[in-house]
DNA sequence: AGACACAGGTTTTTT
DNA sequence: ACCTGTGTCT
């Protein structure tokens, strides 16, 4: 297999194939490039495709390496003795897990049809708890408490860290409550994925036993990322073979508030004694101005692996500084600067991002945009399947498909309303909860119902018989004439429902109400992809849909494609790259944010900053503003501590006299005539 | 049940 | 400024 052109280090890393290995992948130095070529290396040098295991954290960097792999691998090579396709497995650690507890949750005394609940849908459980428990004065943040609870789940130490103990008690206490709660409606949380492997394999060697055989040669991406029990996971997986190869940047560890421990990545050592190390530096991204200024930044950090990225590419450009008076001016200047950059040096507007720490940030960048006419394209926001007539559609799916699926019931049991009040509705949960089973199981057993009304149990009973009735015809195989079996069934129980008769008679401005009735219709059209087989029957099909959305809540965006400008939150440009980036409100308080300080998380800030500077390509501004609108009223604002780490001699200050040279000012007066004509 | 008013709280996000 | 959840009134 041809290796001549990685460079040196990336070649070393490629070819350690045996052991357990550590590869330092700084921003920029192609550690994807990296592991696809591994994967391909292995397969040329005889090792079954489909004892290769790669997890990842997003389902865009599994399908991005699924395809690069697909390029550099023959085809013959996927294939094994038989002529049967034999992939490597490249997936998120959670849809990994949900491949094997698909085999062995019953094991675990889930039922097969188990659900899996979103955040919204753990929040609602949280406050069906707290509500429940008497607090005295106190009303905790449900929100809260449940990160808290996630957290202590995932940790193996003892105490959990946090500034507010008597919360951090609380969540302790309803750990248990909260895993009873979701057991019972035989449903099942992101972290349940990952613990309940752990517990499988805990209870159950002969399944640990085939996983281990089958994934013999195991990688893991963003390893900087991982909480203790994704550590786990693929610890118990590695331990015996050992060869388990890790990618990974502790200068871009910036999800330890969601419980990611980079000590996993700086102390790997204790648990695989004899890993290699291999330290990517050589940056293929950005121009040295940039790197230089990102590891003038980073180096004030402490406890973390040195590394110095290099590239190259020549200084390049300045880094820009500019200021403003407040963040109305920031937005209207950058949004100048990025139609500058547009007629005068041809930079579309796709070429240029703006990035930005908080998302109300957005706020006053996306006016400016329009003003102007910018297109641009926000990332992350409010998500489709976030709408309320998606949560409502998907909370029927998933109550036909598992009556004992609390959150769901909860949630659609009256919409439309058919006399199940809240009152009624909080009735049965106690009773539930005194059983300790399901609300629908109480509502099905007529002899529990004594305290009711006689107009009440019937309205339960009609509504008993509603999930029975839809839920038996999913399970006839009569709809598998149409060609589309799923779509088929969900129209029959819309009609019968008439929940778009409700979205209609709700809302009242008309087109909105119309807007949410095509969402559903939608989705309908993309329930029987083409990717599943035509004999699949109708539970199936749903059972993989509501899986699919479950775990994959990215829909493909057309307009992608589109010429636009990025706005994104610094967060979620981890990943990715632009040839032009401006970083807004580089200011004390917001990179590093308030909260830090008290949090003392100061040296995560640092990363993030690192981060964003990163992400440049070829340019790089950064702005920061006297006084910004915040909560309503203008707060004063200093530039961010970090900028001083910047070496002055890599820095333009703007807001002094930008030179124009001749040839961009003849050019600029050709572009206006131009754009005259 | 539904409309309205008021209080409280606003970092970051994927699966 | 603005959104969300809760409480009160009809």
């Amino acid at each position: 297999m041809e290796l001549s052109s990685l460079n040196p280090e990336q070649r070393q890393a490629v070819r350690t194939v045996d052991g357990p290995l550590l590869i330092l992948a700084g921003a920029g130095t192609g550690k994807t490039r990296v592991i696809t070529s591994r994967v391909a290396y292995m397969i040329a040098r005889g090792i079954r495709p489909g004892n290769i295991l790669a997890v990842t954290f997003t389902n865009k960097a599994a399908r991005e390496m699924q395809e690069r792999v697909k390029r550099l691998v023959p085809k013959r090579r996927l294939t094994d003795g038989n002529g049967q396709a034999e992939k490597p497995t490249i997936c998120t650690f959670h849809s990994l897990c949900v491949r094997i507890l698909r085999r062995h949750i019953t094991k675990l005394g889930y039922k097969k049809n188990f659900v899996i609940y979103d955040a919204a849908e753990q929040l609602g459980v949280v406050r069906r708890i707290l509500s429940q428990i008497s607090l005295g004065s106190r009303k905790p943040d449900p929100g809260a408490v449940l990160s808290l609870i996630s957290r202590w789940r995932n940790t193996n130490s003892d105490e959990l860290v946090a500034e507010d103990e008597d919360l951090a008690a609380l969540a302790k206490r309803l750990v248990s409550t909260y895993q009873q709660t979701l057991k019972a409606s035989n449903a099942v949380d992101f972290d349940d994925l990952i613990l309940l492997v752990l517990r499988l394999f805990a209870e159950c060697s002969k399944a640990l036993n085939e996983c281990r055989e089958r994934y013999h040669y195991i990688m893991v991406d963003e390893y900087q990322d991982t909480n203790h029990s994704q550590f786990q996971l693929v610890h118990s997986l590695a331990k015996t073979h050992q060869n388990f190869c890790v990618v990974g940047d502790d200068d871009q560890s910036i999800y330890g508030w969601r419980g990611a421990e980079v000590a996993n990545l700086l102390d790997l050592d204790k648990h695989f004694p004899d890993v290699q190390v291999v330290k990517l530096e050589q940056n293929y991204r950005s121009t040295n101005s940039i790197l230089e200024a990102a590891n003038a930044v980073i180096k004030n950090n402490v406890q973390r692996r040195a590394k110095k990225l290099w590239s190259d590419k020549g200084a390049g450009e300045p880094i820009m500084l500019w200021e403003f008076r407040d963040d109305e001016e920031e937005a209207q200047a950058l949004v100048e600067e990025i139609n500058y950059n547009r007629s005068i040096k041809k930079i579309k507007w796709r070429e240029q991002a703006i990035l930005f720490r908080t998302n109300q940030q957005s706020r006053p960048l996306e006016t400016a945009l329009r003003k102007a006419e910018v297109r641009y394209n926000l990332v992350g926001g409010q998500s489709f399947f976030d709408r309320r007539e998606i949560r409502d559609f998907v909370s029927y799916l998933k109550l036909f498909l598992n009556p004992d699926d609390d959150s769901g019931l909860l949630r659609i049991a009256n919409v439309p309303a058919r006399g199940l009040s809240n009152t009624t509705m909080e009735k049965l949960l106690g009773l539930s909860q005194e059983r300790g089973g399901s609300v629908f199981a109480v509502m099905r057993d007529e002899s529990a119902l004594g305290q009711f009304q006689r107009r009440t149990v019937d309205s339960i009973l009609d509504f008993v018989e509603l999930v029975e009735s839809t839920n038996e015809r999913l399970n006839r195989p009569i709809a598998l004439h149409s060609a589309n079996p799923l779509k088929a069934w969900c129209t029959a129980w819309l009609d019968e429902v008439e929940l778009f008769r409700e979205i209609r008679r709700m809302e009242k401005d008309e087109e909105t109400a119309e807007n949410r009735v095509r969402n559903i219709v939608d989705l309908l059209d993309s329930m029987d992809p083409d990717f599943v087989p035509a004999d699949r029957p109708v539970p199936e099909r749903l059972h993989r849909f509501l899986e699919h959305i479950s775990l994959d809540r990215e829909r493909d965006e057309e307009d992608e494609a589109g010429d636009a400008v990025t706005l994104i939150t610094v967060h979620s440009c981890k990943g990715l790259e632009f040839p032009h980036v401006f970083i807004a409100g580089v200011e004390d308080g917001l990179i590093p944010h308030a909260r830090s300080k008290v949090e003392g998380t100061l040296d995560e800030e640092r990363r993030l900053f690192y981060v964003a500077i990163t992400r440049a390509q070829k340019t790089l501004a950064m702005s920061h503003c006297k006084n910004r609108r915040k909560f309503g009223e203008q707060i004063p604002c200093h530039p961010s501590p970090f900028l001083k780490e910047i070496p002055e001699e890599l820095i333009v200050h703007g807001n002094e006299a930008e030179p124009v040279s001749e040839e961009e000012g003849l050019d600029f007066f050709a572009n206006l005539k131009a754009s005259l004509e």
